[in-house]
DNA sequence: GGTGTTCGTGTAACCGTTTACACGCTCGAA
DNA sequence: TTCGAGCGTGTAAACGGTTACACGAACACC
């Protein structure tokens, strides 16, 4: 592979000058730049981004990492630091499978001289010094973080008010009990959604029950498990919120196999909104998360401070949920919901002064954007 | 932040023991190493990536090269290689939203330095002369290529077969006249699903009109758009093989307006098996097509061509698709048809040789596997 | 006591760029 | 004519590592 010597040599100028002319400096002779052009293209020269990148200190990438990639959330959450990356005319070096903190920072360590910046999801609540490795050493935004994070850029999604919107919505529609099919126990967004299920009961004057509480773990079989513990409570709840459309899919099914009626006999809501929550029969009422919206944000939040020479201050940005009120809630005809209210928690982040959190996008992302080759 | 000297002046060596230890050199003494250890962790010393591979020219990095990341098609190939990669300890730098050749090479000549290897998927049928430029400098395996491409692996999908078994399930059904909704004209996968329809009917006797060739562009919307055409065809068609998943989608929320009974009036056929395919009512015979497995299979024939120093001879791979028989076609009880089985056509790549082609997996994955944080 | 090995280590060249600095030339002003 | 400014260019020192080679010490062998 020719390298900048054997351009210089074949045009018959310096290194620095077809340096130069690579970087579009001014000064340079329209004589020089178009021989040096032209010994380029003859030659197929194309610069070596990792040699200049040591030099400059700027590789123009940004690492990702990620617990995970399966299922639509992770990938339209890429898909969002793709495009933002894009814009800024940033590479992507993607790393995902991280079971704890540990395996996180080995990542990142590989990554040190490779990129400018990062953005991390943290898998578990991880040592907090194993995470300030990683913030000394790189500009970072942290995706949902487990937990409070003073001091470094995080972006996440409203959990709380998410559940509690939804949870509200059934007791708007006269449900006076109401399960909850929970996520795993220790992982926060679960633990979060828990927490909006029980102050929306509280508000509403019913007091939460622990026997309300079925115990899943985010999958579709668990979802399906669950529906025997639920049918056998006494007094049966009329209404169920599952902490997550997959379980939600798998309660469907258990409670169609059951022959019960939904909505009539047991209304039943999910979270996150994925793709087919609408394809669903009767179509899923649930809570619709923006994932494209965390990863665009994520980047636009990490880029001034890959730029910036001195460190800015901290933001902490909460994307707002938004309620799709489908038929499986038996609310089927009511108007969407708005955008739900920001409330403040003590244990979730605070939105950024005077930058208004981004505005969610349609809950109807399938209906309105052409899924161009989608398909292929 | 530290560099090697500043660890070789703490621990009072050279640079080049400092260098020895981190790469596991035997020969160290173990008072040197231990030194060297204790520096580094005191200094909080991480490797520079970037630097190291300038020198060693390795990157232990591959490049991901995709027209677009929307849907699970993409998602699913980039879990695939980056499952791939993880095993081999391979970093994985991706870029999207290609629209044509030309910004591919582009954004190939961005990675120079910093890949070993490229996978890409070639969003158009691009100039030879580009796509060669980008042979020529990286080991490279394409993905569902729109040509032949001599000269370099490729991995691919039973487009062909596929198309053309489930158009012989429907006629094995009794259909006797079967329409097509086709994908966009050019678009090489969705002519490769076209000849298989077309050969499946003349295979049976039938002579493929283009009256019932409707045009579509793998969008929802365009099934849905198609359905009036279909509907007002003399005589009506009893079947339709919608050439992509999201059109069938579309096909379907058409025909349930229409009042039109599947699969009693009309048999409906997809192609993608797409997540929520087996969800919609009725749920969707269509094609399973292992996208996971494309990204793994890709991966795992460039690591040998990044490994050696003399290119080995090229490898073409056929990933076979298999029918998933579901109700939509008026076939729902019947036993799932196994493998679909390859048929060799002078356009398509041909098997590697006494390496069979990976088993497909099933097409019901998400009943198989945990889905895990997906709906966080 | 010479000689050859083995071992641990250091020196310095190199990987392919960028860029501070210096140099020589031209040209206009004093 | 002299001087300074401006311009185009080249030289050489980085950037942070790896590694070929050389070297000195310790040791075994005859």
């Amino acid at each position: 592979m020719a390298t900048i010597r054997d351009v210089a040599r074949l045009a018959g100028v310096s290194i620095a000058t077809v340096s130069r002319v690579f970087n579009n400096s001014p000064r340079v002779s329209e004589e020089s730049a178009r021989r040096v052009r032209a010994a380029a293209t003859r030659l197929d020269y194309w610069p070596n981004t990792g040699a200049r990148s040591l030099t400059t200190s700027r590789t123009h990438a940004l690492g990702v990492l990620l617990p995970d990639l399966f299922g639509e959330f992770f990938s339209e959450v890429i898909r969002g630091i793709d495009h933002a990356a894009r814009e800024e005319k940033l590479q992507i070096l993607v790393s995902s499978s991280h079971a704890d903190t540990g395996e996180l920072v080995t990542a990142a360590r590989a990554m040190r001289g490779r990129i400018d910046g990062l953005i991390a999801m943290v898998p578990d609540n991880g040592a907090g010094s194993e995470i300030q490795q990683i913030v000394r050493r790189f500009p970072v935004v942290f995706m949902n973080p487990r937990t409070k994070m003073n001091g470094c850029n995080t972006v996440s999604i409203a959990n709380y008010d998410g559940a509690r919107a939804v949870v509200e919505h059934l007791v708007g529609l006269g449900h006076t009990r109401i399960a909850t099919i929970r996520g795993p126990k220790g992982n926060a967004d679960a633990e979060q959604r828990l927490r909006g299920y029980r102050d929306a009961l509280r508000a509403a004057g019913q007091m939460p029950e622990p026997k309300l509480e079925l115990q899943g773990d985010f999958t579709e079989r668990s979802g399906f498990q669950c529906c025997a513990e639920l049918l056998h409570l006494e007094p049966r709840p009329s209404a169920v919120f599952a902490a997550n459309d997959y379980m939600a899919i798998g309660l469907l099914s258990a409670l169609r196999d059951a022959g019960i009626d939904v909505p009539k006999a047991m209304a039943v809501t999910g979270f996150d909104d994925i793709a087919f929550a609408r394809y669903l029969d009767p179509a899923l009422t649930t809570v619709h998360v923006d994932a494209y919206g965390l990863g665009e944000q994520a980047t636009r939040s990490l880029v001034p401070f890959m730029r910036a020479s001195r460190p800015s201050r901290c933001t902490h940005i909460v994307l707002p949920a938004t309620l799709a009120v489908r038929s499986s809630c038996g609310a089927a005809d009511a108007p969407q919901a708005g955008p739900i209210r920001r409330r403040r928690r003590e244990t979730e982040p605070v939105p950024v002064k005077g930058k208004a959190p981004l505005r969610v996008r349609s809950p109807s992302p399938t209906m309105r954007r052409p899924r161009g080759k989608a398909g292929v």
